[in-house]
Parts: structure tokens; C-alpha cells; sequence
DNA sequence: GTCTATCAGAGGGTC
DNA sequence: TCTGATAGAC
């Protein structure tokens, strides 16, 4: 029936059959499992071009979630390179930011005010800090990051506080928190992201005329990474889709649109922030999906590497069953190094990356993956030294910087002056004598009187002095001389008027912060409308590059090329549906800066190295990928050892890991490791029992020379840092020594000189064997004769002092 | 009220 | 080792 049209439209060029049948499907839900490198984006953004261009659907019967701001960039990007289209009348975006806009819609009905702020993480902990000094909750008992993972745990199951299975007292007592917590957000107008979710959930819940508009509405859902939802998001999906709990009760036929989920059971790396990879089997049985499409055909990587990912990967029990193919040759083989130490590690790479970079390879095509945030610190410092540009991702990013939240918090206490976050933030600061005598008064008096600090000052300060006094008083000026002004205009005022700029001035270490405060104004220049706000205006943030995106009213939906502002914003700024009231600029950018954290990525465009953590690659490809650290305890990480589910996550993390690599991947691993201030002694990782040893190359050293260079005492740092003294040297020689053989590239082992070898025969850094600890490796010797001991870290038993004139050892 | 010292804790992190 | 949070000293 399409086929005419699947021939004729440019669209569906250079589709393979699977993503063409994916991108073609008729109006029914579907599952499509998407591997790694499949060109999922791609079935995506096509399925929605085509749906638009056959005029199956209208740009406003369109809905696509994403995780990320990134994705949901992209899609736009993408959709409007392939046709001209309104992508501002679709509802493309995060899951908060739709959801966000579905409450501005209707704060109303969802009993929120108008001018409702969004707490971030960090908001989220410091007015849960304040909730429990409030109400005298022992902090030790209760440590207010647990309470706020329990609460935000709740929210992703659909829990009220008055829904949370009590068992004992411990959870009774979190619920009760979780309950105030609720009742001091509601009171200071402030929602958390996990809010957002819920209060959009009960809302279609709970209001059919409501529910019933957005089903006839969407037409067609599209889910991306749909193995990171979690409980609350599938329930949403479900309600928007007519598959809910109202519609399973039977009023009428829900009239709902179809469904298409894309995501990959292999990649879902985030259940320990709620993420439920049971969605997918339950989406499959819940909405009776016919339709199944497996995208196994990788465009990105080659043989040895897919190899690699399917074979680790095919030790996972609970998986749908997938496996990713190429036309592109076996390739290279998978390299594997074996550092003696995090140093050596970091040095080898160094030596790697320049001879990569000579032989022509861009910097921003290798990329270094581990496992924590923990071990960039010995890769930075070894590319720092070696003067090799480098970027790390993660970390802080701009509306998270400390000044920028700080003003921010001025800026939403003009919107919103019963936000006591905001105000704790910033009563005191800059100094201005105002200590924490005065604000235990205050919140006393508050919490007597049920309103917020700003409405309490006025009763206090009678008593209390006029510095409270006066800083109430400077914020309500302010907030008097902002009607009439520009966005650019209120932050301005508000950084000269709140003594944070005069502040940042006259620290000899502000002049960063001042430079980002500088860097807040122009964000907001850029974002502010062109046209006047609130009518037909578009209001745009900057793009990548931080130039300001121009676009006039004529031009939206007919010129392609026009450059792609934020997602959420324009229909924000629409007039609400209910009250035909329009949000001011002020409220939209502060939206703005709490669902869009902004870059972190100070130097982007720089051709340099590229670092993250495993976790944050997942997405991205590069030509080259070195994956360090691959030790038991590292990766897979210790604290997931325990449990099967644990180990199973960190593999598929590590399947992530390897099919980041288009053309050459690198896996090390070293036998000491500085953590925590101490050397620790770690066996490689257990996934190399898991790849194939075919697609493998082990690169060893083959000389004296290298074990010279790469070894531990060499160098300028490594013996300054060797905690262990000698002992570093003396492990890593005799490490290699010890080694199970692994090619011929242990042929000839370097022999380390021995220091009056003792009489039992152990050296630090063999491999033994012991009746009930099993295998271990010998990490330091003391005493001799009878007094002998020996410190063993068993893989399975931990670190251990022995006697050995008493444990029987067996040198493995 | 602000500054400095000491101590605990240290996984992954979008919105 | 390093960071952040808090307690006690100025």
C-alpha cells in the first residue's frame, strides 16, 4: 500500500529492509529493538518525516520523547533537514520538558501556581536538608541524600507518600518525611523532576476531559531508548496512550494513538536511577504488540569489534536476543594492554594517543572510557604533562555553577518570593550579617505562622534588627522595578543590586565566576524574543556555538534551513490554553536553565582527546576507544559483585563500552591501582574471560626498555607516589613474570632483580591458591621464618593477613 | 558571624 | 588522595 510511495520518496532512500519496515510501519504499536549502532535515530526522525510527508498525521498529532535535551536537539535538527515543517507545533522533547509543558498548560487543574519553579538535584537536597533540621530528623539515622533518593524513588513508582508500603519503622518515618516534604514544596510552589513526571501522570489520571483531549491528540508516540524508562514513564506512555488504568476500567474505547518503542535491552545501563528494562516485555504483552522489528545490521563498527560486544555479551541470562552484524571486514584486532601500574597505564596511553595523532588520527576521534569519574585524574595528569589537548565530560555544568545558581535564586524570588530555597540560598550572600541565629528565628516564626521566610521577615524583624529586614526590603524594590524591563535588563539589575557582582569583584579568585555571570546575561540576550513576547513571538536560547539563533515569525515551518532553537519553549510562551495568560520571559528562561542544564563542554569544537565515563559515551562513536581500568572491583565495579543483577548491568555497560568503537578498540588493565590514597592490587576484569580470543591482541612489552619506561619507578611520577616504596618496582617486574602465558608476547618476560628472596618462595604479586579463600594475589611480604606473613587480596574474599607457616598456599 | 581544622566518605548521573 | 560538610575557635 506504501510501497509506492516508499519507492518513490527520497525519504526512504539507503534504508535496509528491517528500517525500512520499521520507518513504513502501519498505525499499530511496535517494538523496535535497535542495536547498537543500527541507525536508530535515523528509523526515527525517517518514521516521523514519512508519517508527516503521506499526511498520515499532522505535525500536532506527533509525540517523541527523548531522554536527553541532545536527543531531542537532534531529532529536530534531523527532522527539519528532511523536510519543511513546523517542528515547533510538535511535541518533540525530554520527558520533563513535555511534561513541564503539559503543567504550564493546565497549573490549574494540576493545583499548581502559575509562576511554579523546577527544583534541580541540588535544590532538591538542600530543601529536604532544611525540611529535617525543621522537624529535628536525625541525620545519622536518616541522611538527607537516602531520603531524597527514597522520595525520588517513590515518585518514579506512581508513590504518594500515603502510598508507600509501610513495613517497618524505618520506612514509616521516610514516608512521614516524604509527606512533609510533599507539603513544603506545595507551599513554596516548587516542583522536583520527579513531580514534573508524577503530577502529569495523576493529572491525565485523574481528569477524563483532560486524558481524553491528549489521546484523540497524539496520534502517534514514539519512544526512544525506551529500555530507560522507568515505572512512572511506562504509566504515562500508557495513559497518553489509552492503554491506562481509566481506560482497562472500561468507560468507552480509549481512543489513544499507536505506540512505537525504540530502545535495546543490551543498553540499559541506568536501573539504579529506576530505569525498568521489564518495560519492554511488559509494552509487548500490555498493547498485544504484533510488530516487532530486530535492527541488527551495524553501520558503525567492525568484525573483530562486534565479535567482541556479542560474545561478552551473550553471557547475560535475560536478554531479548539480538546479535549485531557488519559488512565491513573483521578490521583490526581488539588490543589488550597490561599496565603495571595506573601510571604506566596513563603513560602507555599518552605514547598511544601521539602515535595515533602522527599516523594521522584527529584527537577528537579518541576517546578514553572508564568506568568511574575516579580514574581521569592519573589520564589528565599524563596528558596535561605531554601537553595533549584534552576534554572530559561530566562534572559541573553551567546553571549548576554555584554563581550562576546564585543568582538564579534572586531572579526566581522575583518570580516567586515564597521559594524558600532560593532564599535560603542567598539570605546570606553575599554577607551581609545575616547568621544562623537570625535564620533559626526566622523558620521558627515561618513555621509558626505556615508561611514563607520572605512573608515571615516583617514579624521578625521588629526584633531581630534590620538586616533581614533590609534584604526583604532590596528584594521587593527589585521586584518593583522589574515590570517593563527586558530579560536582559532584570539580570543586570539583579546582579548590581544584589552586591554579587560588587562581591565576585573584589575576590581575587572571582574573576571566573564573574566572567560566567557575564556569560548568564548573554545567555539570556540570546534567549529573549525578538518580537515582543507572548503573541506570536518565538523565543530562542543560543545554539551550540552561543550565537544568538534568529527567527522570524514568516519563516517558521517553511525554510529548512532555519537554524533550531529549544524545543519547549515556543509553545510555553503560547498563551495558556485555560487562562490565555503567557509566561513571562523572566519565568520562561528560568525554565529554561532548570530543564537545560547547559554544556558542560567548555571547549567543544577543540580537536582534543575525549574522556567520560562509560556511562556518559553511550551515544556517541569514535574511531579509536581505549577502555582502561578493566579490573575486578573497577569494572564490573565492586559494589555490583555481589549480585547477579549487578554484574549482568555492569556487562552490558561494558557492551556499551565496545560498540562505541568504529575502527580500533583498545582494553587495559593494570595490576596497581592508587584509590583512595592507597595502592590497591586488582586481577583483570572477568569480561576478558568473556571475549573472544580471536578477535584479540595482547600487546606486551618485549623489552627491557619498555618495562623501563612503562614500569613504576620510572619517570617523574610514579615513585613520588608509590605508597608502597619498593615494593612498586619489585611488583611490577615480577607481575609479568607471574602472568599466565597470553601469547608470545610473554615470551620473554622481564625477570625483575631480586632482593634476598625469601624462603618460602613468594613474591609479591603471584598468583596463589588457597583451600578456602581460592585465588588470590600476593600484594606484600613480612617477617621471615616462622613469622612470615603474607597480605593476599583473594578475588573472592577481600584482602587477608596470613601466617604462612599456617595457611597452605599453592603458587598458581 | 566568619574562618579554619578535622573527619568521613568516595558509582554510574538525565531532567 | 581529594572533596565536602560540620564543629569549634577567633
Amino acid at each position: 500500500m506504501f510501497s509506492e510511495v516508499a519507492s518513490s520518496s527520497p525519504l526512504l532512500r539507503n534504508l535496509n529492509p528491517e528500517q525500512l519496515a520499521a520507518v513504513t510501519l502501519p498505525n499499530t504499536h511496535a517494538l523496535i529493538l535497535a542495536g547498537a549502532g543500527s541507525g536508530k535515530t535515523r528509523v526515527l526522525t525517517t518514521r516521523i518525516a514519512w508519517l508527516l510527508q503521506t499526511g498520515q498525521v499532522s505535525p500536532g498529532g506527533i509525540l517523541a520523547v527523548t531522554f536527553t535535551n541532545k536527543a531531542a536537539k537532534e531529532m529536530m535538527v534531523r527532522l527539519s533537514s528532511m523536510l519543511p515543517v513546523n517542528v515547533r507545533g510538535m511535541w518533540i522533547g525530554t520527558f520533563h520538558g513535555l511534561c513541564n509543558r503539559f503543567l504550564r498548560a493546565h497549573y490549574k487543574l494540576a493545583n499548581l501556581p502559575s509562576t511554579f519553579q523546577i527544583l534541580d538535584t541540588q535544590d532538591q537536597l538542600s530543601a529536604i536538608k532544611r525540611l529535617c533540621k525543621q522537624f529535628n530528623i536525625d541525620d545519622e539515622r536518616f541522611p538527607p541524600k537516602q531520603l531524597m533518593w527514597f522520595i525520588a524513588g517513590c515518585k518514579e513508582d506512581g508513590q504518594r507518600a500515603k502510598d508507600v508500603v509501610v513495613r517497618d519503622e524505618e520506612t514509616r518515618k521516610k514516608a512521614e518525611i516524604y509527606a512533609l516534604y510533599e507539603e513544603q514544596c506545595q507551599r513554596e510552589g516548587v516542583v522536583d523532576f520527579g513531580e514534573l513526571m508524577l503530577r502529569s501522570y495523576e493529572l491525565l489520571r485523574d481528569n477524563a476531559p483532560v486524558r481524553e483531549h491528549y489521546q484523540r491528540r497524539f496520534r502517534h508516540i514514539l519512544i526512544d531508548e525506551f529500555q530507560d524508562t522507568n515505572k512512572l514513564q511506562y504509566a504515562w506512555i500508557k495513559m497518553l496512550a489509552g492503554q491506562g488504568d481509566a481506560a482497562a476500567a472500561g468507560t468507552h474505547a480509549m481512543p489513544g494513538g499507536s505506540v512505537v518503542a525504540v530502545g535495546d535491552d543490551d543498553q540499559s545501563i541506568y536501573a539504579f536511577r529506576g530505569a525498568r528494562v521489564g518495560n519492554m516485555a511488559d509494552f509487548v504483552r500490555e498493547f498485544d504488540v504484533q510488530q516487532q522489528i530486530k535492527l541488527e545490521r551495524n553501520y558503525r563498527s567492525f568484525g573483530n569489534i562486534l565479535d567482541s560486544a556479542n560474545e561478552l555479551i551473550s553471557h547475560n541470562s535475560k536478554r531479548l536476543g539480538k546479535n549485531l552484524r557488519t559488512e565491513a571486514g573483521p578490521g583490526e584486532p581488539v588490543r589488550v594492554f597490561e599496565a603495571t601500574s595506573d601510571f604506566a597505564e596513563a603513560q602507555w596511553f599518552v605514547d598511544e594517543v601521539r602515535q595515533l595523532v602522527r599516523d594521522g588520527t584527529e584527537r577528537k576521534e579518541i576517546a578514553l572510557l572508564y568506568r568511574s569519574n575516579a580514574q581521569s585524574r592519573v589520564m589528565e595528569t599524563a596528558l596535561f604533562n605531554n601537553a595533549i589537548p584534552y576534554r572530559v565530560y561530566g562534572g559541573l555544568r553551567f546553571f549548576e555553577r554555584a554563581e550562576i545558581k546564585h543568582a538564579l535564586a534572586y531572579l526566581r524570588l522575583m518570580d516567586n518570593p515564597h521559594d524558600d530555597t532560593s532564599f535560603m540560598r542567598i539570605v546570606n550572600f553575599p554577607p551581609r550579617g545575616i547568621g544562623m541565629r537570625s535564620i533559626e528565628q526566622l523558620q521558627d516564626v515561618a513555621r509558626a505562622a505556615g508561611c514563607s521566610l520572605h512573608d515571615a521577615v516583617s514579624a521578625v524583624s521588629g526584633k531581630a534588627g534590620t538586616n533581614l529586614g533590609a534584604f526583604v526590603a532590596k528584594l521587593d524594590v527589585l521586584r518593583e522595578q522589574t515590570p517593563g524591563l527586558s530579560l536582559r535588563e532584570i539580570i543586570e539589575l539583579v546582579l548590581q543590586h544584589s552586591g554579587l557582582e560588587e562581591h565576585y569583584k573584589l575576590d581575587k579568585e572571582g574573576q571566573d565566576r564573574l566572567e560566567n555571570l557575564g556569560e548568564l546575561v548573554n545567555a539570556a540576550e540570546s534567549f529573549v524574543s525578538l518580537e515582543g513576547f507572548g503573541r506570536d513571538a518565538v523565543a530562542l536560547p543560543i545554539d551550540e556555538l552561543g550565537v544568538a539563533l534568529r527567527q522570524s515569525p514568516a519563516s517558521q515551518g517553511l525554510d529548512p534551513s532555519a537554524p533550531l532553537g529549544n524545543e519547549l519553549l515556543p509553545e510555553l510562551l503560547a498563551p495558556n490554553q485555560e487562562t490565555g495568560e503567557t509566561l513571562s520571559p523572566l519565568a520562561a528562561f528560568l525554565t529554561h536553565a532548570a530543564l537545560e542544564s547547559g554544556d558542560n563542554q567548555a571547549q567543544a569544537g577543540q580537536d582534543a582527546v575525549q574522556l567520560m565515563t562509560v556511562h556518559s559515551s553511550k551515544g556517541l562513536e569514535f574511531d579509536c576507544v581505549f577502555i582502561s581500568g578493566l579490573e575486578d572491583g573497577i569494572f564490573p565495579h565492586e559494589n555490583s559483585l555481589s549480585d547477579a543483577g549487578g554484574i549482568e548491568e555492569e556487562r552490558r555497560l561494558m557492551y556499551v563500552a565496545i560498540t562505541r568503537a568504529r575502527k580500533r578498540l583498545y582494553l587495559t588493565h593494570s595490576q596497581t591501582r592508587m584509590l583512595h590514597g592507597q595502592t590497591r592490587y586488582n586481577l583483570k576484569s572477568r569480561f576478558f574471560d568473556e571475549l573472544p580470543e580471536a578477535a584479540l591482541k595482547w600487546i606486551t612489552p618485549k623489552n627491557r626498555g619498555f618495562a623501563q619506561a612503562y614500569g613504576g619507578n620510572s619517570g617523574t611520577w610514579g615513585a613520588s607516589n608509590s605508597g608502597a616504596g619498593g615494593a612498586r618496582g619489585d611488583w611490577a617486574a615480577a607481575a609479568f613474570a607471574s602472568r599466565k602465558p597470553v601469547g608470545e608476547t610473554f615470551a620473554n618476560p622481564v625477570v625483575p632483580p631480586q632482593r634476598n628472596a625469601p624462603a618460602h618462595g613468594l613474591k609479591t604479586g603471584m598468583e596463589v591458591f588457597h583451600a578456602k579463600f581460592g585465588e588470590g594475589r600476593v600484594m606484600m611480604l613480612e617477617g621471615s621464618g616462622d613469622d612470615a606473613r603474607a597480605q593476599i587480596n583473594f578475588t573472592r574474599h577481600g584482602v587477608k593477613w596470613l601466617a604462612l607457616s599456617v595457611a597452605k598456599l599453592t603458587v598458581v
